[in-house]
This record gives C-alpha cells, structure tokens and sequence, in this order.
DNA sequence: TTAAATACCATACATTTGTATGGTTGTCAA
DNA sequence: TTGACAACCATACAAATGTATGGTATTTAA
C-alpha cells in the first residue's frame, strides 16, 4: 500500500465518490471529462493506483474497477418509521427507506430496521434507538420482540406462564400485558430483535 | 410499484445480488448469459422493471441501472478490531475491515467504527458491542470518549476536577483514572463516540 | 374475441468503453 | 547524467455495451 501523489489522491477520492453517489464506478471517459485531461492520461493514473493497491480491475470490463481494499459484504434493509398507533404495516412498500448495513449485523432471511418511540424497554432500548429486527414468526422465551397487539405494534420480551403469554418491557414502570389462551390468535408476532443501534448525545 | 411477475422478480434480484457482489450492476449481456436468454429479452424484462417502477436507467449510459428506491445514503468506514493492549495505532491501514453505514449513523469528518472489549463502561456500553467513533482532538465534558493512556486505547468519560482530568467508566467496579496537569500531554484524546451498535443474543 | 402484456428468438447497428501506441515535459533520486 | 516515474497529449482500434427491429407463441384481462 504505497504512498500517492496529490493527483492520484484525487483521482481516487473522484472515483469513491461517483461510486457512492451512482452505485458503480465511473468510467475512464468520465473521470479524463471531470479533469478535463484525456482518456490515455486517466488509463495511465489508474495503472499507477492498481500498482499501488489501491485500486483492482477487471480486463475488458466496463466500470470493471473496485476499491481496495473491498468495503465487507453489505445488505440493504428496509428502514420503518416510529409506529406507535395507527395502521402499523411493516410491509417494504411502506418503508421510510433502505438503507446499507454490515452483513454480520443483518443475518437472516429477513431483516429490517425499526425506528423506536417509547420506553417501555428502558432502560435495553431507548426511544430514538433502531432496532435490528429479523423477521420470524416465533420468539424464544425471554427474547426481545416485536408483536403486533391490537393492531399496534410494540417492542417487549416474551414469557410463557401456564396457558397465557407474557409481554412484558424492561421498564418496572409498564404493566406486563397478559394474553390469555383465547386471545393467542389475537397475538402477531412479527419477529425477533437482534441488534440495537444508539445515537449518542 | 406494480407487482411483477415471477421472471421479472427472479431477474431483479439477479441485478441485486450483482450489484450487490461487484460494486456495479450487470450488463444486459450478463443477465442474458445467466438465465441463458438474449440481450433483447433482457432488454424488454428492464423495460418492464422500469414501467414498474424497480428500476431506473441512465439511457446510452454502460451499466446505467439503479434500483428504485435508491438506497439512503452511505458511507465507507473503516473498522478496528478489539485494541485492549498492544500497540493501538487506529490508522486506515491497520483497519479490520471497511463497513458501510447509513450516512446519518457516521456524520462528521472522520468517522471510524471499535470493537469494544471490556466492561469498564457498562452498562452503557458492553463487551463486544461495535462504537462508532468521530475522530476530533477535544471531547465535551460528560461525554464518552476513546482515549489513548499510556499507549493503550480506553474508552470512558470524561470530566475536569480542578487542574485534574478524570477519565471515569460509568462501571463502578472500576476505579476513575485521574491525570493531573503535568501529564495531561501524555493523554491522547482519539475522539467522541456518537453511536452504539450492539448485536442482541 | 380482441387487445395488451409476457417471454422469448435472431440479427443488426451505433455508442460507449477499455486499451495501446508513441510522443512531450518535468521532477527526482542514484 | 541517466533512468524511473509522473503527468499529460493526440490518435486509433477492438471489444463491450445499449438499443432497435421484426418475428413467434402463450397468457390474461376487458
């Protein structure tokens, strides 16, 4: 990984850059138009950043180059506003946006982020916190959730105690919700968290 | 959004298992040479996914596919591991990895993720959660931050007392480090956490 | 039953793109 | 002072790529 000069730094920074705002690399045409220098002269920058380990590339392919080192697999997950009352669907056409995650954060078949509002898992899970969610449609006993109740949805751990079921928050401050046998059906379970992410400050 | 037929599903998520794989989307030739059809074909499956709103295209434009919506906005961070001992150099060429995040989870100027070891900030922050880290020379009084103390990298809070600087874990087992004037220059401030990611189970 | 959409084939062509060549000018360390 | 590297010009060409055309066959909704 050698040093670069100022101009290849900024050659490099151009293609980072066009990469993350078109989602593919540019093309040597359009980097020689960006600094108004020819082709040949854009071909020749790029053999001294592939020498250096900067960059690899793929012969004769279009946009066939890549940063190095390669950024870890990602996933693109469907990011949900806050649902606290109202018509809580949770399906990707409703989605706030998708957004990229680190794979490792993101296993599973099925996996969405979720805006929290409301303490009732203080103090594991804050309001302004979002959770990693995968979708499943059954919660080990004492895991996070998310439920649909109601048709609201809500974040509690889940317990089994006789016939009913347990959902109860964190925070002592909330009474535990009890469903009883005849209710089950009532009960949504969407799936289970398993990840948090904070802002802090 | 249309719905769409299982051929056109089966190719849109070719495009983004490819997009997702090489950096950059398929040439209409490569989705061909996949499901073993023509260019053509291809080119009226895009047209569909296109009409349908899944897809957007750059006309005459090589590779010029983009899935709609558009992922948020990212960013490239680099990754360290676990820095308890050692030498703890937090430098891009000693990264773990890179990751992308969402952009709005990595604002600032140089942002950088740390894999926590150890229990001294518990139980705000724990053992194998992930800190994502701003690089900045000064950290407000109160707030967490990752502090180089004689050639190891903490994290802890930090407050003034005097002519004192107290780096204190919010863990109380722990006992504050207190580092009076005449050696606060061997204090290297690294930079303010402004998010936490923890993996739940 | 008629039109629209789906899902292909086979061929063709213009554009975009990667790449090579040979040249010039300047810098910088051996 | 010689050779390696950097940074560019100007031109050229083959390969990759996007796109259009006119077909065929089947399914689907009005």
């Amino acid at each position: 990984m050698n040093l670069l000069t100022p101009r290849q730094q900024e050659i490099l920074d151009y293609i980072r850059d066009f990469q993350d705002r078109y989602g593919y690399p540019p093309s040597r045409r359009e980097v020689a138009g960006h600094f108004g220098i020819y082709p040949g002269s854009v071909q020749d920058h790029l053999k001294a950043l592939i020498r250096k380990g900067h960059l690899k590339r793929e012969p004769n392919r279009s946009r066939g180059l890549s940063l190095n080192p390669a950024p870890a697999p990602l996933r693109i997950v469907p990011r949900y506003g806050a649902v606290a009352a109202g018509r809580p669907r949770l399906v990707p056409e409703e989605a706030e946006d998708r957004v990229t995650l680190p794979a490792d954060w993101a296993r599973g078949e099925e996996v969405f982020l979720l805006r929290v509002q409301g303490e009732s898992m203080a103090p594991t899970i804050l309001s302004g916190d979002q959770v990693i969610v995968r979708r499943q449609e059954q919660v080990p006993e004492g895991a996070v959730g998310v439920f649909r109740v109601d048709n609201e949805v809500t974040l509690k751990r889940l317990y089994k105690e006789a016939d009913n079921i347990l959902l109860k928050g964190d925070n002592p401050v909330f009474t535990p919700l009890v469903i009883e046998r005849q209710d089950h059906a009532g009960l949504g379970i969407i799936g289970q968290v398993i990840g948090i992410y904070r802002p802090v400050i």
